[in-house]
DNA sequence: ATGTTC
């Protein structure tokens, strides 16, 4: 293990204060004995940098997901207090709101005779790849209210039904959502993307619930064994990205205004209270309200398809939930005995709330948020809750995934898109792919597993599990 | 992740 580090339980570990210099709180992450050989040390000092940021409170925090990235590392979450604190788009990352929703249908795997069909017509319907464009149209100002309403303008449009809004997290549109902080190259980039997947690990996925871990929890959420779901990973394709882009280049301004001594210049960040730091938060929730109508609309796409080859009625196919992976939010935590208003950096982790917080829906409230784990291509995925152990030492806080462990260009160099695409042929997993250098990316031994990841956070106690799911048919981006 | 080194 890396020198400095210090074991204070079964899965957790510290990073004192001093590990880098100017460190207010120390370092935490979370990993099982067995995830330490996959621990960077650039992540390492990407956690204990973020300790150095003005108003950060109690801990810099990792999850058992962590790996490097953009100024804060992924599998991050760190809260800072409203007043004193800062906003950083590092803390968030470039695809704002890249989340991930479950679909449960009335199917079970007997039904599904037509799957090369129904993955064509998915395929059909939901354009993937970089720079794919929709053969949708949307004008200037739908896009306006697509950022100012998020999953409410899709459904208002005609892209689902009420209960889908319920349940979303933030009931899939942000407050604070300010257009005006999105630049016009941001919307030119956004108007013709709109139900697109966009690349790299996002997919949608024909799944089945292979387990159940939590009866009484899967029976609230909808979901029972056997039964064929559908998963959609997707963000805020080329609107994101530039939002985070354009106002990056603002706030390295900002720091500098603001006399914020930063380890890392990938930190750059404002005052919460600063227009700057107002104007990231304004255009971030805008382009987070984006990705969750984008969800939103390829929902509707699966929708129809599913109605047009199974001969299933559009609102049997419930939605049973929408979590952001990467987003800061306005939040009240219990600090020390004290309801406080933070800011809650989630980047590559995703909200946890327990039973009866804040907006977990009521038909959920008894149980807690759900949490929803994408695997790799062609491994399990997870749903779990929300607990009261989150709400106390994770600002409500879990897992999102599987993190890499090969960079893209190491895994396109030593694995082969066509034999992996065999392999899980074999396997009865079906995928399709603009090409085969996308499925090498995101080859299964690319990523940890995702299972040891969930066992951890599980463990912990910070999320519970209550299902395992599987694929069937893959779409990749 | 990303009009994949604007």
């Amino acid at each position: 293990m890396i020198e400095g580090i210090k074991k204070i339980g079964d899965y957790e570990w510290e990073l004192p204060i001093g590990f880098v210099e100017g460190m207010h709180v120390p370092g935490r992450f979370f990993l099982s004995e067995k995830l330490t050989g996959t621990l960077e040390e650039g992540a390492l000092h990407q956690l204990a940098n973020v300790a150095t940021m003005p108003g950060i409170i109690r801990n810099s925090l990792a999850m058992p997901d962590i790996h490097w990235g953009y100024g804060f590392p992924i599998g991050g979450v760190a809260a800072f207090e409203y007043e004193s604190g800062v906003i950083s788009p590092g803390g968030v990352g470039f695809d704002i709101n890249c989340g991930v929703r479950l679909l449960t249908t009335p199917l079970t795997p007997g039904d599904l005779i037509k799957k090369k069909e129904i993955l064509d017509a998915l395929y059909d319907a939901v354009p993937v790849g970089v720079g794919a464009r929709s053969s949708l149209r949307f004008s200037e100002k739908q896009l306006e209210t697509m950022m100012t309403e998020g999953t409410a303008f899709a459904v208002g449009e005609g892209f689902g039904n009420k209960d889908d809004i319920l349940h979303c997290e933030e009931q899939g549109g942000m407050k604070g959502a300010e257009p005006a902080f999105v630049s016009k190259k941001a919307r030119s980039r956004g108007v013709p993307q709109c139900g697109t997947l966009g690349a790299g690990n996002h997919f949608l996925e024909i799944q089945v619930a292979q387990e159940i871990y939590d009866e009484p929890a899967a029976k609230a959420y909808g979901l029972e064994k056997g039964q064929i779901c559908m998963m959609v990973h997707c963000g805020s394709r080329g609107l994101g990205h530039q939002v985070c882009t354009d106002h990056l280049q603002i706030l390295e301004q900002a720091t500098r205004k603001y006399h914020i001594n930063l380890p890392d210049k990938q930190l750059a960040c404002a005052p919460l209270t600063s227009p700057e730091g107002k104007a990231y938060y304004g255009g971030m929730a805008a382009a987070a309200n984006y990705a969750w109508a984008n969800r939103q609309i390829i929902t509707h796409q699966i929708r129809s398809v599913l109605t047009r080859l199974c001969g299933i009625a559009y609102d049997d196919i419930r939605l049973v939930y929408d979590v952001a992976h990467n987003v800061a939010k306005i939040e009240e935590h219990d600090v020390d005995g004290k309801r406080t208003k933070v800011c809650v950096h989630r980047k590559g982790a995703t909200r946890a709330f327990g039973p009866d917080c804040q907006d977990v829906p009521p038909d959920y409230a008894h149980i807690g948020q759900p949490v929803i784990i994408p695997g790799s291509m062609g491994s399990s995925s997870y749903l779990l809750k929300g607990t009261d152990v989150a709400m106390d030492r994770t600002f409500g806080s879990t897992c999102h995934g599987a993190g890499r462990v090969l960079s893209r260009s190491q895994a396109k160099k030593k694995l082969q898109g066509k034999t992996i695409r065999e392999t899980l042929g074999r396997s009865g997993i079906m995928i399709k792919a603009p090409h085969d250098g996308a499925i090498a990316e995101e080859a299964p031994d690319a990523y940890k597993s995702s299972s040891e990841v969930v066992s951890v956070v599980h463990n912990l106690g910070i999320s519970r599990l209550v299902a395992r799911l599987e694929p069937l048919g893959v779409i990749k981006g």
